[in-house]
DNA sequence: AATGAATGAGGTTTCATTCAT
DNA sequence: AATGAATGAAACCTCATTCAT
């Protein structure tokens, strides 16, 4: 490794971490009760130094965004079914697939909060947010049509209004897990992702009433 | 009607008016996006107005989440079962209950955005809409509990969990319903509250895979 | 006067005070190094009531400016000649006018001095700047061309390109006299207005050969 | 040439790069207005290279105008008359005199923007720019001056408030001229150098009212 | 000679809140 | 009840300058 690769790769560290501060912060605080201060004084660096790494505090918000949605709707489109197989297939296609949402939520949990709060934030980065959440939504909705198509669900259901159940669902169940983990007393909080993905992925496909 | 009843009134239909407008501000553009101004600049009154009528800008927030939490509690606890019936009985009472939250809140849709958005907003505000939604699920926790006693679902199932997951439920469907309802592509958002309540409780009884 | 007299009053009166401010310190040591917090210091004043009178510091500047032309596109328009005369009349009517505007420009030193030098501004306010010059020199021509109509000046001189010069002529006097009033030596700046008016006047007709 | 001699042309070379991007930029946009980013972006070179060149900004704004200035009064120096002669021979020396200064302006059009407008500079620049001028009008009134010991002019003149309404009207001209070149309507700007130092000799000796 | 990341003082503007009338 | 001018803390951002490499 040479100079040049040493100073880039510093370079890319200090705005990284700044990133990473960021984050955190939006997510716990929201944007608006983030300071430009309060990041930089975490990094232990000077006001200016945040502007040589980042046009403005839009920018780095939007920034993280983008990020989060390809790595998000990545693990959701991992999940299309390809083939055909009997309702306990399905049921085990689904809780994969969201066993992997769940421990990606699990391990980028600050990136979760922000998508799931949108804490205080101004029109671009809210409707930036909620583009990330339609992404999502639109890779459940394909794999449902998937589903249709290959058999595995009745015909006569409307692929757009499930999706948007499912991600309903889900969206509130990583919420209550993600965002209430200090409290013991949840049901939902103290589960393992593994749980979790099983016991929502029943509900997706019986209800209420489903073992 | 003395003039003390008169003027008594007219401060009253006055605080009402600024309540309604930051209500409705609140909801569209979030508690930061909201300034004073704008309040008092759409109600055609002074900015020292405001002050003679609410304390601060947080005590106004609190004031209109307060209320609406009474309000929505109230509609979701007539939703108690009472006397055991068939299963079609369990979804049709479902569905009234349903049918009444979403005509409620078709009919108060800046207090749910709010409530379902939280949009932008300090510690203590955010922790009284929270309140807010933890009551309804409380009350659907409850509604659960009393439909296992009467032996109308199945024993195992965890009412805590259950309430969540069907909280979740609604609160995206009721989310898509009334943030989307400018967009006519939306399979959610055209449809009448009687539909989706429907809709919502065949989801919550028998999931994808049910009729 | 009643009370709404008086109220109105005082907040003209302060937006009054702040203008003539902000006009001296564009004026005397130009705009970028006129800080908001230099004004409101001068006028007692808190950061905030800036704001409450003017929308911005571009806003202050681009209102001075306008006031200024006003006045002084009105001061040279009474410079209109109207009869045939001989020359002695031409000079004594150029006289008057330029009386009338030393005069001005003694009375406004501020505004002159900003117009004249346009010490450090912005793009916008540097253009305002230049239409107001702009038109005093269209000002002057309408007066040499009313001249050539009239046969008190020759047909064949070109009324812009004179103007131009006249207008240079007396930018250049009306600053070394009032930029330079300090300076005990210079031959402009301790001269009365009238002399000025007159040896200008004269150079403006007879040029250096002129007695 | 040895390798230090080719070193040291380089750096020279770069220094003047930067010097004449500075020239250009302050004559165009102003001092505050440029940025050392916007310099060392134009030139591209890193934000430290102009540090090892300059000792601030400052520093190259008068470093610009002192080689202005030494320039400027050459110019003017060459125009001492020596000899009597008659009238047309003085308009004729005026003239050539002046097609010299307007065709150095033309050759240093961002100099003479720099010197002409000032603009918005810090005191330092300001008076440096200052002094530049005042040179200039001690070159003509010393014409002026001579030309009177030699019977060429009226004893009855003032040499020096002479010189400063002839220094107003060359100001004046050239700004027109050199400022308002992309105006195609204009009287001034559309002239060569030589009808312009004509026309504005002419004004110099005989006023309006000469031909 | 040159780089580019870092610094930090200081500027403009916002806005909830106060208060004399 | 209401007015509207005034307050002032605090936020974001700029940019000349420094410095280790």
């Amino acid at each position: 490794m040479n100079i040049e690769d040493t100073n880039s790769n510093k370079s890319i560290d200090r705005r990284n971490q700044i990133l990473q501060i960021a984050l955190e912060r939006f997510a716990k605080y929201g944007y608006h009760q983030t300071k430009i201060s309060d990041i930089v004084a975490e990094a232990g660096v000077a006001q200016g130094t945040f502007y040589w790494h980042f046009k403005s505090k839009e920018a780095i918000a939007l920034e993280i965004i983008r990020d989060g949605q390809e790595q998000l709707t990545a693990v959701i489109s991992r999940g299309y079914r390809e083939r055909v197989g009997t309702i306990q297939d399905m049921v085990q296609a689904s809780e994969n697939l969201l066993r992997n949402l769940f421990k990606f939520a699990e391990d980028h949990r600050y990136l979760m909060e922000l998508l799931l709060t949108g804490n205080g934030v101004d029109e671009s980065i809210r409707s930036s947010i909620h583009d990330t959440r339609l992404a999502m939504e639109v890779s459940f909705r394909r794999n449902i049509e998937r589903a249709i198509e290959l058999g595995m669900l009745p015909e006569g259901i409307d692929p757009e209004l499930r999706a948007a159940m499912l991600m309903s669902l889900i969206e509130g169940v990583l919420s209550r897990w993600l965002l209430n983990k200090a409290d013991p007393n949840s049901a939902v909080s103290n589960r393992s992702a593994e749980e979790l993905a099983a016991e929502t992925a029943r509900f997706e496909f019986f209800g209420l009433l489903g073992i």
